[in-house]
RNA sequence: CGGGGUGUGGCUCAGUUUGGUAGAGCGCUACGUUCGGGACGUAGAGGCCGCGUGUUCGAAUCACGUCACCCCGACCA
């Protein structure tokens, strides 16, 4: 704990990105490796990694998952046989060529992603429609030869869980697809009080070898979208391409309908910037690893230290800590609000001789003085109070910072000033969007479910509209 | 991968122009006084200057190479 502690981060406001890269060091999430783009998640960060495992991991089980664990290597030919996906991902996959010293065979690439080790498990083990559906789970690592990186947000290798199924149907795994997205942003929205917007990425933006991609699209702090999360609908494809194939009830033989679904620990990015402040992380009592800290006040005089303890005690059920340590108060406040603990109870000698506390919160950085005999249902309330919150300042913040465009003057206008998420219509041609990235610098965030007709025709190119689009600078 | 920047005790940086063998503040350790928003005093510890090669009597400083990190773009979870 020896670093950083005393140097102030910078202001968001004055500078986003290095406010952001103070946040990931100075609150101990992370440390940089000697490799280029791996980060050291530390103990802290990792505890939010955990949380969110934990927490996913429970809603995924309740619709079916099952968890398994793939290999990291991917002989090169089983990579190459879905040609999308071999050409989507090839430019940045790492090579395995040597093993004990020999030459291989055959290169293995490390996985930067797994679609092709569950088909070909999937072609060994299904085989009767009785044996479907087939709904995988694996958490793991995956490596993709990135050329910028940024902890969380994009690193060289990262921890995510990838979801693989595989459908007697196309309506199934539709279905699946869609729940999948629904699980995600229900657990964002509840479990990390971010609100997401849900849809359907374009042809452009779609996952390498899918159908369709749907997407969670979250908006920062600074007006930047994060893709948070993504489910594929692959379609028969990779079951054509591996040979996927089962009996139906009419004894007759069908491709497999597939899907697959990821979260990774870039949203741990979003956590940051969706909630952080200039006084360091900011976490939602749900997945803060500390729920309430208490700040023993003068915690050598005469009972002090004794009715912390009664406090932490009546509070066991949460994730409780006493800062017992021999830093000043005021220390204590700013590493613990650097750490974004939701909750702060000071206790000192005066609180004590008068039976109270007082109760500080992370988000607003409010102080109550409260009873000691209504601490403990006070505490309570409050957290889930934040948690609510904290969820409703995301929506505002976001809703604030979403505009709409009918125009490209509009459009422009609106990109070069005020950053955030630009409703506009679409016609659905590849050279619009090509367009709107090259001229107004945004790309398609995703079409979403709720549609809503902001004009007739299309932002660009002035044709008869097909969608309204959520566009957007994304990290 | 392009463009820009940075590597000197744990952290932030000075020293590099003009080569002479390393400094400051903070942090850290011990003791004491403190304690309601990053306390104070006293005494200490800690660095072959990212790495490599070269030039030189002599390199943190000059040259070449290399690695890592940061920022901005193009591509991705």
């Amino acid at each position: 704990m020896a670093d950083l502690k005393n140097d102030a981060i910078t202001s968001m406001d004055e500078d986003f990105a290095q406010w952001y890269t103070d946040i990931v060091k100075k609150a101990e999430l992370i440390e940089y490796s000697g490799i280029k783009g791996c980060m050291i998640i530390r103990p802290f960060g990792y505890a939010i990694w955990e949380a969110i495992q934990k927490e996913l991991d429970r809603r995924f089980k309740e619709t079916g998952v099952e968890n398994v664990y793939m290999p990291m290597f991917i002989p090169e030919s089983l990579l190459n046989k879905e040609k999308d996906h071999v050409e989507g991902f090839a430019p940045e996959v790492a090579w395995v060529t040597m093993g004990g010293g020999e030459t291989l065979q055959e290169r293995l690439c490390v996985r930067p992603t797994s679609e092709t080790l569950f088909c070909d498990l999937y072609s060994k083990i299904v085989g009767s429609y009785r044996d479907l559906p087939k709904v995988y789970n694996q958490w793991c690592s995956v490596v993709r030869w990135e050329k910028t990186t940024r902890p969380f947000l994009r690193s060289m290798e990262f921890l995510w869980q990838e979801g693989h199924t595989a459908h007697a149907t196309e309506e199934e795994a539709q279905e699946r697809t869609i729940q999948m997205l629904n699980v995600y942003a229900d657990f964002a929205e509840e479990f990390l009080a971010i609100p997401m917007i849900k849809g359907r990425k374009t042809d452009k933006e779609k996952f390498a070898g899918a159908n369709a991609t749907y997407t969670m699209e979250a908006l920062m702090h600074d007006g930047k979208a994060l893709q948070s999360g993504t489910s594929h609908n692959f379609g028969d494809g990779f079951a054509h391409a591996f040979d996927i194939k089962y009996t139906d009830k009419n004894n007759k033989l069908q491709y497999v309908h597939q899907t697959s679904w990821g979260v990774s620990t870039r949203i741990i990015g979003a956590i940051i910037m969706v909630h952080g402040d200039n006084n360091g992380l900011v976490l939602p009592p749900m997945v803060a690893p500390t729920q309430v800290v208490i700040v023993p006040i003068r915690q050598q005089a005469e009972g002090v230290l004794e009715t912390a303890a009664k406090i932490k005690t009546s509070l066991s059920d949460l994730r409780v800590k006493l800062d017992d340590s021999d830093r000043s108060p005021g220390w204590k406040f700013a590493e613990h609000e650097m750490h974004g603990v939701p909750v702060r109870i000071e206790i000192g000698p005066k609180d004590i001789q008068e039976n109270h506390a007082v109760v500080a919160r992370r988000d607003t950085g409010e102080k109550t003085v409260v009873s000691l005999d209504e601490l403990e249902n006070y505490v309570r309330e409050l957290l889930k109070t934040i948690q609510k919150d904290m969820l409703e300042r995301a929506r505002k913040h976001r809703d604030a910072h979403t505009y709409e465009a009918t125009n490209l003057e509009e459009m422009t206008e609106i990109a070069a000033n005020k950053p955030g998420f630009i409703k506009a219509m679409w016609c659905g041609e590849r050279e619009c969007e090509d367009a709107l990235k090259e001229k107004v610098g945004v790309t398609s965030r995703c079409m979403p479910f709720e549609q809503e007709k902001i004009s007739e025709n299309c932002v660009c190119c002035g044709k008869k509209a097909k969608s309204m689009v959520y566009w957007g600078k994304a990290y």
